[in-house]
DNA sequence: CCCTAATGTTTACAGCATACACATAATGAG
DNA sequence: CTCATTATGTGTATGCTGTAAACATTAGGG
């Protein structure tokens, strides 16, 4: 008796988000379709529209709540560590973890990141890497005049490695503790960059 | 009457490629289908199957001869240089242009690269990198043991500054010359790593 | 209470990848 | 040279996608 199915699903906009990152945990990016997930949902493909303009924008959505799924592990890590070093550090391997243990989400949260602009209020990895780099500017560190390149080369690099060692090139990085703490001990060495203002006028020979 | 269309086309694997390859160049891997590039060399749709198993291999075969070309303009960025360092830099730097030269072709190289094993005979830019790397070890600037390790941080550091500066994302890094030279100097920073325990015996002077 | 807006379904169509049957051209053996 | 074989192309058909348009159902406010 009960089992009346509702002609009105109640609230399919999150229902088809909720479907889409499972889907995504699961399998990646490929099946996120709007048949697929229409189906998924029990719903009629055309419903989709309703709530979103198109498939793309669909994904896009998707997409979104994986890079903040990402930004609030990062959150996380940071929580519980005070020194700035430390930081910068718990920053990276939650971000190279996301990366490695939810290969499927962290691939969706950086395809194709086409979208229009994002909400400022939601978390975002970028803002996370920023404040943890501008603590370090504020631990004089390193110079304010520097934050920007040194988030630049820290985003790249821990992007760069997450990226690298979450795909399926048979050239990938290996992902043990001791790679990726050595990979944070370089970057941090790149940051800190002993020879910028302590050793004065770099020896240059630059091109 | 010359104008007589020959049944077949000649060498339809190699135009289609070329046609792959322009169409990348121009707009990215948005219309690297089937039916556009049959089109595209005036061959009916069916006809690419002769020549590729798949749509998806053909793209696979597309994005690997973007790989290819990347390869190239590193080895001839390469071809100038003998001081290690400046190879090194060179190469990032080759890496970092194409990017952004070629924002279409370097898409297509790094999309979806489930593609079957490589050929080993053709150029890598992977392989390039790590060689600059071999002749940092050779040098005694860094210790065998380190070689992977560096060529992992090394390269996602370009890879992902490349990534990240020639996507489309709102908070996508500074591009100009000076952005890129403190990238690569940070990187070499991270890749000699002064701050490490053996701390290498300073051939700093040398420069 | 009914009218309207919100939400879902059905139907329809274009574009895609691809299988299958058929057409034509190039090649090599007698 | 002739002719069969093989390589390479075309045409047609199918099932899948995304999406538009018209219709159905329900929720909520005058």
């Amino acid at each position: 008796m009960g089992n009346m199915k509702k002609y009105h699903h109640g609230n399919l906009e999150e229902a088809l988000l909720t479907a889409g990152l499972q889907e995504a945990k699961a399998r990646g990016p490929r099946n996120l379709g709007v048949n697929f997930l229409a189906k998924a949902v029990k719903v009629s493909p055309t419903a989709v529209y309703r709530h979103f303009l198109s498939g793309e924008s669909l994904r896009a959505s998707i997409s979104q709540q994986a890079r903040e799924e990402l930004a609030r592990q990062m959150l996380k890590a940071i929580a519980t560590q005070t020194d700035v070093k430390n930081r910068f550090r718990a920053v990276g391997r939650a971000y190279i973890n996301f990366a490695l243990n939810e290969p499927g989400l962290f691939a969706v949260a950086f395809v194709a990141c086409e979208e229009g602009p994002q909400r400022e209020d939601s978390p975002s990895a970028w803002m996370v890497l920023q404040d943890s780099i501008l603590d370090i500017c504020n631990a004089k560190l390193i110079e304010a005049s520097e934050v920007q390149q040194v988030a630049s080369f820290a985003w790249a690099t821990v992007h760069g490695f997450a990226t690298l060692a979450g795909g399926s090139d048979p050239r990938r990085p290996k992902t043990n503790e001791k790679t990726i703490s050595d990979l944070l001990d370089r970057t941090w060495s790149g940051i800190i960059q002993l020879g910028s203002k302590n050793s004065a006028k770099d020896k240059l020979g630059a091109n």
